[in-house]
DNA sequence: GGCGGGCGTTGATCCATATCAATATTGGCG
DNA sequence: CGCCAATATTGATATGGATCAACGCCCGCC
């Protein structure tokens, strides 16, 4: 269990490791944090990040009650963040992709109050909130970028609300793929085909389903040819019918 | 309709009236963005906020599509935001009470994506956003203090998250009762009794349910001499039979 | 190479909640 | 004061998706 360094690139020469690669030369920083930050003063913001050892799939990153310090950079891999309730049931909260930054629900409690997890090999840049705050205020446009990113996020749980109050499994589903792909398309990757770091069941944990009925979807989506699937390799074959497909007229 | 000063204590003397009252003469500081300021630097933060005229009820706040330009902390009265979806229909997306602030899931794409519309006669403070930036570059706490009321924001939809993917319609209704008492609590007021500011529809729509359902549970909440409900009064008669009264045991 | 356990699919049945329909009730306004 | 429209309640029925059950598959591990 403490091999976790051996799937890498880097070297396992000592376990942690600070400043493997700076974000000038990460091929994510027109997505990631550094968008924010002019180049003569990207050092600054290099020099508060911390690059740690990869995460093996089902690792945590952070546990819900772990004091809060940081938020984290994805910077390949997945994770997933989900909450446990009182009565015991498991809520996935979120995916996280590269060039997404998890953990900004724990900055006003100090604890973190959701768990993050890696839904395969991953690596984050941790990057130190009090550090980051303090880089805020000499940085108007970091700070600035940062509160777009918290109201992004905002943006996109109002989204999902709407998704799950108002519409229809295969629409839930739907939805997700599309998201997933630009996400995919936002890294420069094709938003056709992609593979799904999350299982079945996380999906449908997710989106307030069953899997059996996301399970269903994916193979009425597949007999529509909307969609091709093999296991957790996907390729949206029709947009259109994906989204709208059922309702607007086309059935069978 | 455009008699609307004339609800006021504030002279209708003109239409918009800038300074009539000041933060530190405001019962709501303690609550509000105050809170993250230190007295000396309150005038600034005084100086930068713009009172309006009060909202009558229905009228709105912004629409979606609107300039973002600033966010704004309720002063009286109640407000929701709401999106509408391509396909046209409406999610009731927040409720806003005294000492909250509305309007920062436009921070992002210098457009409003949400509409805010008064549920009751509502006072609102309009702080510019850009001008509140400015500020949070010079004091740090308010800095702290905004990035932490994002964060609960961002806390409050994974709950609600929770709430719609797993969570049945009877502890929905609950759920929201107990989050409107705490609220009331915040501002010194009763959490066991007070007014729902919205109506059954807006509750229905927010929570994803029928308005049939939400009616039903308010009814048999009463049966079970949980709630006591009179149109929009309500009193919590009995918090434990609300939470989880139906799964643990007591039925009835 | 075979075994076991997570993961995924498919089918049959059930149930919580939506939907449809009808009837109060309330509150704003002329 | 009385009317109308919006709001709220109540009942009957329909249904989307959950749940229960069974089975195949893949993959890592022994």
């Amino acid at each position: 269990m403490n091999e976790a360094a051996s799937l890498l690139r880097s070297p396992p020469e000592g376990g942690i490791m600070t400043r493997s690669v700076s974000c000038n030369q990460c091929s994510l920083s027109p997505i990631c944090l550094p968008l924010a930050v002019a180049p003569d003063q990207l050092e600054e913001l290099d020099r508060i990040m911390q690059r740690g050892r990869p995460l093996k799939r089902g690792e945590h990153l952070f546990r819900a009650a772990d004091d809060f310090h940081s938020v984290y950079a994805v910077r390949s891999g997945a994770l997933k963040t989900y909450a446990v309730s009182d009565d015991g049931d498991e809520q996935v909260t979120g995916f996280y992709l590269p060039g997404e930054i998890v953990g900004m629900d724990g900055i006003s409690t100090a604890r973190h109050l959701s768990n993050a997890k890696a839904l395969e090999t991953a690596t984050v840049c941790e990057i130190p909130f009090h550090r980051l705050e303090d880089l805020s205020q000499r940085i108007p446009s970091l700070q600035h970028h940062f509160f777009g990113l918290m109201s992004n996020e905002i943006r996109a749980d109002r989204e999902l609300h709407m998704l799950l109050s108002k519409k229809s499994a295969d629409d839930r589903v739907a939805s997700l793929l599309l998201s997933l792909a630009a996400r995919q398309q936002r890294r420069g990757l094709s938003a056709r085909r992609f593979r799904l770091p999350m299982s079945r069941y996380d999906i449908a944990n997710y989106l307030g389903l069953a899997v059996e009925t996301v399970s269903r979807i994916f193979t009425r989506f597949q007999q529509q040819k909307a969609l091709w699937v093999d296991g957790r390799e996907v390729e949206i074959l029709d947009r259109e019918t994906l989204c709208g497909g059922g309702r607007l007229g086309v059935e069978a």
